[in-house]
RNA sequence: GGUGGGGUAGCGAAGUGGCCAACCGCAGCAGACUGUAAAUCUGCCCUCUACGAGUUCGAUGGUUCGAAUCCAUCCCCCACCA
């Protein structure tokens, strides 16, 4: 496998590298540089950093590491650096508080949880992982400072969220200021080729050319993708929005919220998740056009391919089946949970609560209220309703909130 | 250190003595329509033994028949000037 970068051609490799809408700076840097690999056959180091605080990764994590899996395909080298050092002072691109300290323990818990996800698209073999605190651990404070004397506050407030929240008067930490130094210093440590991220990280790895060079380095090539929007249509997925399908989510629930996005937006799934290539894409789209193809059986492809990615093909055809028995013929879905009840009366409202289809017996009550609640597929609109429960009936609130009773013995 | 502005339900943001469980927006939930689409429309959105009751508006104490609103003390946040 390490003679595979060789079968490849300059041009070929510039073609997977640019493929699905990256931003590049500059193509003519990268292509001298991939000229030297080949000429050296070296393989460059592809930069990616990641905050170990949070290790849940999400279809948006999937773009970058997709066109990380490119590079790879072409014989270069990820360097995965995991900020156990920089995870300890927060995120600045959030508003919220200031991220909490992580143990060691905790650091590499979350370390190994991130690189299981990780590996269900890069190659392991050609990842090369680093912490960060092997640099910033033994570090001193005088070279905090000579580090920070390499940057101006105007450089740094010419960041577009710094600069509104300046203007807003909200308040901008002296850490956060430090986090795009410290995120280059990483890149000057493992001599990074290239490093990528999300759009919005632009000025974050624009920073890393300068401090490389004033390391005496050469200058690391900007490589930046699309931000994937999340199941709302319109904000970037993430994980405080709630608006990301998980990795690590079930194929069900994985398919389900895949089948939510709306039409417009799946062809972005189709190619920032799934890397199909464009002509696929326009074909499908003509087909939808044309009337050939039913947008929802495309949606359906979809889902299918993105549950294969992460679980197997099994997996996918069951969470597609489910899918479809559940909620396109509404039967019942093939998995219902137990409660477990006495053999007496039980109010409808507390059966709720203790099925955990509802947090309190108010919001109990919304629902049956709403007419979102059924027992045995009858609707019930009165919340003094009682039950007499038998082994084996279904209670179900809404959609998709479904529970089975089962006499207490 | 000085000056000014703040802390209200998940977020944003009204309210400055009774009409306040607290306008409004966003997010969320449910219903209708559907392809669990999206969009749209409607309702809900602190808790409870529920046409009533309890606990909320940074904290504690006070004034008052009555406070998120007034007073005192305290805690926290922000900007600007040093």
């Amino acid at each position: 496998m390490s003679t595979e970068r060789f079968m490849m051609t300059l041009e070929e490799q510039f073609a997977q590298i640019t493929a699905r809408g990256v931003d590049l700076h500059s193509a003519e840097e990268l292509k001298t540089r991939l000229a030297t690999s080949i000429d050296t056959q070296t393989p460059l180091r592809i930069k990616l950093g990641a905050d170990p605080s949070a290790p849940d990764l999400h279809l948006g994590h999937c773009v970058v590491l997709n066109k990380l899996r490119d590079f790879q395909a072409c014989g270069h080298t990820v360097v995965f650096i995991i900020g156990d050092f920089t995870g300890m002072i927060g995120d600045p691109s959030g508003k919220s508080a200031t991220r909490p300290q992580l143990s060691k323990a905790q650091v590499l818990e979350n370390a190994k949880s991130y690189q299981d996800q990780m590996f269900k698209i890069l190659d392991p073999a050609r990842t090369e992982v680093r912490f960060n605190s092997e640099w910033f651990g033994p570090m001193g404070f005088e070279q905090v400072i000579r580090l920070s004397a390499q940057v101006t506050v105007a450089q740094l407030l010419a960041r577009d969220d710094f600069s509104k929240r300046y203007a807003a008067n909200q308040p901008i930490s002296l850490v956060e200021f430090l986090y795009p130094l410290v995120q280059a210093y990483d890149s000057v440590m493992v001599k990074a080729d290239v490093e990528l991220g999300g759009t919005d990280q632009l000025f974050n790895l624009l920073l890393g050319r300068e401090i490389q060079k004033a390391h005496g380095q050469e200058p690391q090539i900007v490589l930046t993708m699309p931000l994937l929007e999340g199941l709302d249509g319109v904000n970037k997925m993430s994980k405080s929005l709630g608006n990301y399908i998980a990795v690590n989510d079930t194929p069900g629930d994985t398919f389900g919220k895949t089948m939510s996005v709306s039409d417009e937006l799946m062809w972005r799934y189709f190619s920032l998740v799934l890397c199909l290539p464009e002509p696929e894409i326009a074909a499908l789209k003509a087909a939808v056009a044309s009337g050939a193809r039913h947008p929802r059986d495309v949606k359906d492809e979809l889902g299918r391919r993105i549950v294969e990615k992460f679980h197997g093909a099994e997996a996918a055809a069951e969470s597609s089946a489910e899918f479809a028995r559940v909620f396109s013929r509404h039967q019942l879905p093939s998995d219902i949970p137990d409660v477990a009840v006495p053999a007496e009366a039980i109010g409808i409202l507390t059966l709720m609560v203790k099925a955990g289809l509802a947090a309190s017996t108010s919001e109990a009550r919304r629902l049956v209220q709403a007419g979102a609640v059924r027992m045995n597929d009858e609707k019930i609109t009165d919340f003094r309703f009682e039950v007499s429960p038998q082994d084996g009936m279904i209670l179900k609130s809404g959609k998709r909130g479904f529970a089975k009773l089962k006499i207490k013995t």
